[in-house]
DNA sequence: TAGTGGTCTAGACCACTAG
DNA sequence: TAGTGGTCTAGACCACTAG
């Protein structure tokens, strides 16, 4: 590290801000002062100040300065996905019904629809070790027709996610999880009790190549078999970046 | 935009990739066929080429080339804490009690104490609407004798916070959920019947100019007024960076 | 050996800020 | 008007890759 002259900037900078020497909304030395204290050109300089700032650690004022970013401390990160997002294995997942129907109101609000248009609406099972029911899930998706939609849904069930990765760069994905009382169907399926509560995960798709929302998903989780471990990201409350 | 000319070339290859029509995987142009292409300077080009990286959509292999990263798209970002992390509003807490205590084995583990050391425990309880009971959040820390941590303790219910923002580039924190059965204890605080399931929510935070965990809280919430709204954010599964 | 990205400099011109 | 950051160039030297 003591090797490349800007990371050395770097490294110096995150220390005092991570020491507490520099604080949020302090202003650093200017640039011109920089290239003094480190011997660097003015774009040396430049390409440490960009990194501290790609990195969430300043921000820069045209004019006035570059200052240490004010950040958030209650932004969290998690991975979820419905096959090993769970605190048990998924082993096998059974395919229930597929069916092309008339959305409901909300689903039809959800996916943008027009009075008329229909839906594929996909039901599977996940089981866990020893056939334990641990999740319904529900999957809801404009039906287009002419378009053989029906073999794809199929497929996806298993391949998903190598077709999400090719897409990942227009796709947006976005959760709302809440605890709810189950109903009779999901009750059978998962084996509980009346009353009990259940896990709700509904996940929207959209695709920025096509407008609206691709694909509505409700999952049904065992809450015993949910877990969520969360670490916080820095994030700042003021935008702006050097580069 | 179209004004300067290093973000040109970004939302060019931004659409690109977005589009699909550069996938995965693939290789960009060189970044001497981008100075012919864009009419631009190396380091214009770099700069570019050093934004898309650092937004995820690209990394760079010396010698070899620049490439589209091959992104995740099963992390999601939500924001929580406290007090408005819930569906229902927190209008007020009480303090029901703060003590020095002996920690068990647990509590103990994570907070990396030495046999002997003792823990302040701070139970708190808070309130919605009307003096709806809505969760129980338990505060365990290191108690350091001689220091007056427990005005501290009081004080940083209403105002932690701020601190923390303070603090925020040395911090850590982490998240566990979980769905469990209630205790009597919690049970009687919230109002909840026996059997009734209840959000477990268990943070450790972390400062890296100390050793150890600094505190560990234990939050029970009822689970009608819990919610977490998630939303995907692009990482990448390698890592590489051009600056 | 030719091509590719990584680091670094000196210098130019610009717009914005603040006294 | 002096200082600050933003954009851009031309050129130098380096290490790594791959034929």
């Amino acid at each position: 590290m003591g090797d490349v002259l800007y990371l050395t900037l770097v490294s110096s900078i995150k220390e005092q801000i991570e020491k507490g020497e520099l604080k949020p909304g302090d202003i650093l030395d200017s640039e011109a002062t920089l290239m003094e204290k480190f011997s660097a050109g003015r774009m040396t300089v430049r390409k440490g100040l960009s990194l501290l700032s790609s990195e969430g650690y300043i921000y820069s004022v045209p004019g006035k300065g570059n200052f240490v970013c004010k950040p958030q401390v209650d932004i969290f990160r998690f991975k979820f996905n419905k096959y090993d997002g769970l605190n048990i294995n998924i082993d096998n997942f059974r395919l229930l019904s597929v069916i092309i129907a008339h959305p409901g109101l909300e689903i039809s609000k959800i996916l943008g629809l027009q009075e008329g248009d229909n839906i594929i609406e996909c039901i599977r099972c996940l089981y866990g070790p020893n056939e334990i029911p641990v999740a319904v899930e529900r999957i809801f998706l404009p039906y287009e027709p002419g378009q053989p939609v029906l073999e794809d849904v199929l497929k996806y069930a298993d391949y998903m996610e190598p077709i999400e990765r090719q897409y990942a760069f227009s796709i947006e994905k976005s959760l709302e999880i809440n605890i709810i009382s189950t109903n009779e169907y999901i009750n059978n399926l998962l084996k509980l009790k009346e009353g009990n509560a259940i896990v709700e995960i509904k996940e929207t798709i959209m695709d920025s190549n096509v407008s609206g929302v691709r694909q509505y998903v409700i999952f049904s989780v065992n809450p015993r078999y949910f877990t969520i471990k969360a670490h916080m990201i820095l994030e700042n409350t003021i935008i702006g970046k050097i580069y």
